[in-house]
DNA sequence: GAACGCTGTTTAGCACACCTGAACACTTAA
DNA sequence: TTAAGTGTTCAGGTGTGCTAAACAGCGTTC
C-alpha cells in the first residue's frame, strides 16, 4: 500500500520513463547540465542519472562534451520534424505571417493548439518589432494571450472547461484574466467579433491581435496574431488597421485549405 | 549471469527508457500507429506499449487522436528549440545558405556533425532545385556526401576511425565509397583542396560540392554544400562556378563569427 | 443479429530491472 | 597533502515494469 499519500493526481504510469523525461526537461531549461546538477534537481540519485544519460545518449538524444557536462541532441530536431508535419496549414500560414510582419513592422506569429496549450509554430520579425523571448516550439497558456483566446472562444465549452480544470488561470500581470465566467464572457465577445485581443494581459506594456483559422466544419486549426508594444499601438490601428490584415490572412489560408 | 548471448554491443542500460526511445522512433517512422502495431514492430506486449504511450502523453510528447491512434507531439519542437541553439554560427550560415541557393538556382545547405552522423541544420531551395528527402534535422552518415567528407578531412585521423567503426560504410549506390583506405585517400585530397565532392554516391544522378566552416583552432564548426542533378552541373560549374561561391560563404561565416 | 476479428484498455502476479547508497577514480582548489 | 568537488561503478534488495490473459467496444461478415 502506498500510504495513501500520493499528490492528487494519478500515479505516474512508468516511472523510470518519467525520470528521463524529467531529465530531458532539466536539459531543456538550464542548457547544459552535470550529473550531480541534474539529480538534486529531480530528486534521485546519481546513479540513476548516469545510466539515464548513457541510455539517452547512445540513441543520441544527449550529447556528452569533454568536461563531462551533458546537452540536448540535435536528434531532437529530426523527431520534431515529422511532428510538425501533421500541420498541414504551416506552409500557407508561414507566407501570410511573414507578409503581416512586413506590412505591419511588428512582430507576426501562426500558433496551434496542443494539450490545452499554445504552440508557437512561426514568428516573423517587422522592422519595428519589439522583442520577446518567444521561439518557434515556444508554448504558452491560453487564457492570457490574444491567439489563446482566439482558439478557447471557439472550442467546445467542456473542452474549455477540460483546459481550465488541467492548466489553470495562473495570473501573469494584473491584467490576466484569472475568473473562469469572466473569461467566458470574453470568449463570447471574441466568437462575435472574430477577433481576440491581449491587452497587458501577458506582458506588462505588451498588447496583441489576434484570429482564428477554422476549416470548413467550423474547428479551428491555428490562429494568426500580431504583437507590439502599447505604446506604440493607438486605438485606430490596434482596432481597425491590424485586424483587417490579420482577417485578410486568415481569409486567404482558409480558402487555400479548403481547396486542398 | 546474462547466458553471454548479448548482441555484440553493450547490454543496453534502463531497458524501460530504452523501450520508450523505441516507440518513439517508431512514431517518427510511421508518423501515426496504434498500440498494437507498435508492439508487433519492436516486440512487446500491448500493455507494456500502452503505459509507456499514457506517460509519454501526460509529458505531452504524444498525443492521442479521437480514433485512438497515436502520433508525436509538438513539444518536440520546444525541445529541438534548446538543442538548436548550442550552435551559434547557425544564424550567419542560414543567411549564406540562402544565398548560395539564390544564386546557383540550386539546393544549398548548412550541416554539423554529432555522434559520428551529418545533422541538416538549414535548407534552401533556388529556382530550379532539384526535390529530394531532406529536411531540417535529417540525420545522414558522413562517408556518401559531400558536407560528410568535408567535415570528415578535418576531424582527428582516430576519431573518424571511430566513426567508421560505429556507423559502417554502408553502400548507397555503386559509386559510394565503401573501402576505408579509398576514404582515407580521398579525405587527404579534400584537405588539399578544401572542397568535397559527391559524385552520385548517395543517390545516382544526384552530385553535390561542400567546404567546411572552421573556427580559428581549425576545428570543424560544420559545412555548406550546394545539391544539384549531374545532368546539370558540368564540369565548369561543378568544378569552378560553385566551389567559389561556396569558399565566399565560408569565408564571410569564419569572420564573422570569430569577432563574436 | 450473433459471432467473429480487430482494436485499446485493464488486471494479476512474479522475475528481474531499476533504484539507492556507498565506494571508487579522478580533477581542481586550498 | 588534504579536501571537496566531480563522474563512474558496484552490490543488493525492493518495488516496478514487464507478460499474458481477460475485458470492453467497435466494425465487418456471415
Amino acid at each position: 500500500m502506498p500510504s495513501a499519500a500520493d499528490p492528487p493526481n494519478d500515479r505516474k504510469r512508468i516511472q523510470a520513463v518519467q525520470t528521463t523525461l524529467d531529465i530531458i526537461d532539466t536539459l531543456r531549461e538550464r542548457g547544459i547540465a552535470g550529473v550531480t546538477e541534474i539529480a538534486t534537481e529531480i530528486g534521485v540519485s546519481k546513479g540513476t542519472v548516469y545510466n539515464h544519460l548513457v541510455t539517452l545518449e547512445e540513441n543520441d538524444y544527449v550529447v556528452k562534451d569533454e568536461d563531462d557536462r551533458y546537452h540536448l541532441g540535435l536528434r531532437f530536431i529530426d523527431v520534431s520534424h515529422q511532428a510538425t508535419s501533421r500541420v498541414p496549414i504551416l506552409e500557407l500560414a508561414k507566407t501570410e505571417v511573414d507578409k503581416l510582419a512586413e506590412k505591419s513592422d511588428e512582430m507576426a506569429l501562426f500558433t496551434v493548439e496542443e494539450h490545452g496549450m499554445g504552440v508557437c509554430l512561426y514568428v516573423a520579425y517587422g522592422d519595428q518589432a519589439v522583442q520577446t523571448p518567444l521561439y518557434v516550439g515556444h508554448r504558452s497558456e491560453l487564457h492570457h494571450t490574444a491567439v489563446g483566446k482566439a482558439i478557447l472562444a471557439h472550442l467546445p465549452r467542456e473542452r474549455v472547461e477540460a483546459i481550465i480544470d488541467q492548466r489553470g488561470l495562473t495570473k501573469q500581470t494584473e491584467h490576466t484574466i484569472t475568473d473562469r465566467e469572466t473569461l467566458f464572457e470574453q470568449l463570447e465577445e471574441v466568437r462575435k467579433r472574430g477577433l481576440a485581443f491581449n491587452e497587458q494581459e501577458t506582458i506588462h506594456g505588451l498588447v496583441g491581435v489576434g484570429a482564428p483559422i477554422k476549416d470548413q466544419d467550423g474547428s479551428v486549426l491555428g490562429a494568426l496574431s500580431i504583437i507590439g508594444p502599447s505604446s506604440r499601438l493607438d486605438e485606430e490601428r490596434f482596432q481597425r488597421e491590424l485586424p483587417d490584415m490579420i482577417m485578410r490572412s486568415v481569409n486567404i489560408i482558409e480558402i487555400n485549405s479548403t481547396s486542398l
